[in-house]
DNA sequence: ATGATTTCTTTACCTATGTAAATGGAATTC
DNA sequence: GAATTCCATTTACATAGGTAAAGAAATCAT
C-alpha cells in the first residue's frame, strides 16, 4: 500500500526540507462508515489524503436525488476541489462507505507553501492535470457509452468494489435507476 | 477584445523577460471555416491561443456519430489537452466553425520553459485548475439537468452563439437529436 | 437569378428506461 | 433468536426521446 510520501514524491522530485514542511501541514483524522468528510452548502477549506478506506462523492439535485460522481479508493487525495480552487460554495458531498483513515490539511496553508517550495507547487500542477484528464475521460464515458458499457468499464476500473458497496450506489454512479441496473445484470448473467 | 498578454498575465504576475521567452514560442496561424486544428488518432503536440473565431471540440464514436464537447470562443487556449498531458493518442477533434486566427506553440518547449520561469508554470497550474473546474461543472450539467435546462444554460453561457452555428451542432452539444432540440425550441417558443 | 445542397421542423412509430409496487432474502438491531 | 430495516429483483405501465421520412426554408455555388 502506497504511503503519503511515496504517493506525492512519485509526482515529481521533492526536496526533503520541502517535503517535511508539506507533511507537517497534515493531521490524522478518522471517519466511520456513514460519516461525511465534506457536505454541500459551505466553502471547502480542507483537503485530505485518504490513507485507507472508500469514499463516495455525490451531488443532490433539488429533488434530493443523489448522483454518485466518483468513488475514492485509497491512496488518493479527496476534498471539494472546485470549491478550494474558486473559493465559492461547495456543492459536493463526500461520505465514507467504510471506516477511513485520512491526513487532513488546510488548503490556504498549502497555497502559502508554494512561495518557498516550487517543487510542491509543481506536484500540485501535475495533480490538477491528472484530475482534468480523469474528468475528461469520465465525460467521454457518460456521453459516448451506454449504461451496459459503463457498467463493464466500472467493473474494470474498480475491481472488487461492487462486492463492498450497495448496488444502488453503483446504479447512481452509472446514471441509471436500480431497476435498470438489475435488468442489465440479469442480461449479462444470461450470457 | 483581450489579447494574449492580457489574458495570460491576468492569471498571475509574470516577469517581463519570462513573458517574452514564453510569447516567442508562439507562431501565428490561420484556420478557415471547416478546417481542423487537431484530429483524433495521433498524439497532440501543439497548444494554441485562439485570438479570434469559434472552434468546436468533438469526439466520434465507433458509429462515426459526432458529439460536441465544447465550443471555444476567443480569447482562450485550445488543443488536445489530455493528450498533451498524458503523451498518449488524442481522441478529440477540433474544427473551426468560422475563420480563425491562432498563436500556436509546441507543448514540449513550454514544459522546458518551466525550469527557468516558475511564474509561467504557475500560470499553467492555474489554467489546469480552471479547466478542471469547467469540466466538473459540465459533468454536473450533463447528469443533473434535463435537455431543456441544458439548452437554457447553453444560451446563457454562449450568448449569440446559436445565431452563428448550425442547430444540429447545438443538439449534439446538449446530447440530444436535432429532432428533440426542435421539439424543445417549439415548446419554449410557445411560452 | 436559378438550381443544388444543407438545414430545420414536423410526424409517425418504436424502444429504452423510469416509477411504483410487490416480494423475498440479507443484514442489522434489540 | 426475533423483529425490523435494508437491499435486490421483477413486473406492469407510462413517458421521453431516437429514428426515418417528408416537406419547407435557408444557404451556397454557379
Amino acid at each position: 500500500m502506497t504511503d503519503f510520501k511515496s504517493f506525492f514524491t512519485h509526482l515529481c522530485p521533492i526536496e526533503e526540507d520541502n517535503w517535511r514542511a508539506f507533511e507537517k501541514l497534515f493531521k490524522p483524522m478518522q471517519l466511520k462508515k456513514g460519516e461525511y468528510f465534506i457536505e454541500a452548502g459551505e466553502q471547502a477549506r480542507d483537503i485530505a489524503f485518504l490513507e485507507e478506506g472508500i469514499i463516495r462523492a455525490f451531488y443532490r439535485n433539488e429533488k434530493a436525488q443523489e448522483y454518485n460522481k466518483h468513488f475514492f479508493l485509497n491512496p488518493c487525495f479527496i476534498g471539494g476541489y472546485s470549491s478550494l480552487i474558486t473559493k465559492q460554495t461547495n456543492y459536493i458531498n463526500q461520505e465514507a462507505l467504510s471506516d477511513c483513515r485520512l491526513l487532513v490539511a488546510n488548503y490556504a496553508e498549502i497555497l502559502q507553501l508554494y512561495e518557498k517550495a516550487p517543487d510542491i507547487e509543481r506536484g500540485a500542477r501535475i495533480l490538477a492535470e491528472k484530475f482534468f484528464v480523469q474528468k475528461e475521460q469520465r465525460e467521454v464515458e457518460i456521453v459516448l457509452l451506454d449504461a451496459e458499457e459503463r457498467y463493464l468499464k466500472f467493473q474494470k476500473e474498480f475491481p472488487q468494489l461492487e462486492q463492498n458497496i450497495a448496488q444502488y450506489h453503483i446504479a447512481s454512479y452509472l446514471g441509471i435507476s436500480p431497476t435498470q441496473l438489475s435488468r442489465i445484470r440479469r442480461k449479462l448473467a444470461g450470457k
